[in-house]
DNA sequence: GTTTTAGCACGTCAGAGGAC
DNA sequence: GTCCTCTGACGTGCTAAAAC
C-alpha cells in the first residue's frame, strides 16, 4: 500500500473527545495518554475516513462544536450522538436494490442458523463440559461433540464428531469418530451425567470412545455440570467463566465477519464511485456536445 | 543497524437494536 | 425482560517502510 495516504485527517471522534474530556476532568494518567496517541492515530485511519457519512455524522460534528463550546456533553445526547448506523450488511442491500450493479453481502446460514461464522454448524450445544487443559467440550442434540481450544483460533481450535449412537445411548462402548487436524496426543474427557467417559487414542486419526466408566475422574480434569444442577459458588463461578468464554469466542468471531463485511462494503461503495465518476463524465460530455449543436444552430 | 512511523489485524468492551 | 448479534471504539502487537 502506497505511503502517500498516510495522513491525519485531524479528526476526532465524539467518543474520544468525551473520553479525553473525561480524562481531562478526571487525572489522566500517563499510559492513558500515551495510549490515546496510538488512538488518534486508529481513529483517523484512511480506511476509516472514506466511509461514507451514512448515519450521525452531523449530530456528531454539532456535538464537537458543542464540546468545544460548553465543554460537557450529557449521557442523553452523547446516547444520541454515539447511535447506532445500520449494519454494512443492510445498507449493501439497499445499495444493491437501487444499483443492479452493486453485489449484494449474502446471508450466511450460519448465522441464520445461530451458530457464529466460521464455526461448523451444529445442533444447540446441551451439554458444555471444559477439562482441565482449557478445552471445552459440546454435545449437542443430534449427537455431535464439538470440541474447542480457547488458545487457537475459534475456528481452528474446533473440531466437530460425529457419534455412532447419537439419539439413543447404549450401555457399552461406542466409538466416536473424527478427523482431527493437529493431533497431539490423548485426550482424555469425562462427561458428568450419562456415566460416559471420552477417550481419545493417539494417532493419525484418534478416536474417541464413549462408554461406562468403571474408574473415578482422573486428576485434574475439571467438571462443568449443565446449567440447572449448579449447587456451589465454585460450580457457579465456573459456569459464569465458562459462558464468558463463550461469548467472548462468539463475539471474536463475530467481530472478524463484521471487518470482512466493513471491507466488503467498502470495496463496493468505492467501485460504485468508479461507475457513477464514469457515468458523469460520460454526462458531462453529452451536455456539452448538445451545447455545441444549440449554439451552432442558433448561429 | 536502530528508531520511528504508519497500516493492519486482532481481541475485547460497551451499547444499540432485534428476536423471542 | 432477557438473550443474542452487530458494530464502533479502544488497546495491543506485528510488519514494512522511512528516517536517522
Amino acid at each position: 500500500m502506497s505511503k502517500c495516504v498516510k495522513k491525519y485527517h485531524g479528526k476526532i471522534t465524539v467518543r474520544q473527545m468525551t473520553m479525553e474530556m473525561v480524562e481531562s476532568q478526571q487525572d489522566g494518567s500517563a499510559a492513558e495518554s500515551a495510549a490515546e496517541s496510538d488512538a488518534v492515530r486508529m481513529q483517523n485511519l484512511p480506511g476509516q475516513s472514506q466511509i461514507p457519512p451514512i448515519a450521525q455524522v452531523a449530530p456528531a460534528a454539532d456535538a464537537d462544536e458543542s464540546a468545544e463550546s460548553e465543554g460537557v456533553i450529557d449521557s442523553q445526547k452523547r446516547r444520541e450522538i454515539l447511535s447506532r448506523r445500520p449494519s454494512y450488511r443492510k445498507i449493501l442491500n439497499e445499495l444493491s436494490s437501487d444499483a443492479p450493479g452493486v453485489p449484494k453481502i449474502e446471508e450466511e446460514k450460519s448465522e441464520e442458523e445461530g451458530a457464529p461464522s466460521g464455526i461448523p454448524a451444529m445442533g444447540v450445544p446441551t451439554s458444555l463440559y471444559q477439562t482441565s487443559t482449557g478445552q471445552y467440550i459440546a454435545i449437542a442434540q443430534g449427537g455431535a461433540i464439538q470440541i474447542s481450544n480457547p488458545a487457537s483460533d475459534g475456528v481452528q481450535g474446533l473440531q466437530t464428531l460425529t457419534m455412532t449412537n447419537s439419539g439413543a445411548p447404549q450401555p457399552g462402548a461406542t466409538i466416536v469418530q473424527y478427523a482431527a487436524q493437529t493431533p497431539d496426543g490423548t485426550q482424555q474427557f469425562f462427561v458428568p451425567g450419562s456415566q460416559v467417559v471420552v477417550q481419545a487414542a493417539t494417532g493419525d486419526m484418534p478416536a474417541y470412545q464413549i462408554r461406562t466408566p468403571t474408574t473415578a475422574l482422573p486428576q485434574g480434569v475439571v467438571m462443568a455440570a449443565s446449567p440447572g444442577t449448579l449447587h456451589s459458588p465454585q460450580q457457579l463461578a465456573e459456569e459464569a467463566t465458562r459462558k464468558r468464554e463463550l461469548r467472548l469466542m462468539k463475539n471474536r468471531e463475530a467481530a472478524k465477519e463484521c471487518r470482512r463485511r466493513k471491507k466488503e462494503y467498502i470495496k463496493c461503495l468505492e467501485s460504485r464511485v468508479a461507475v457513477l465518476e464514469v457515468q458523469n463524465k460520460k454526462l458531462i460530455e453529452e451536455l456539452e456536445t448538445l451545447k455545441d449543436i444549440c449554439s451552432s444552430k442558433t448561429d
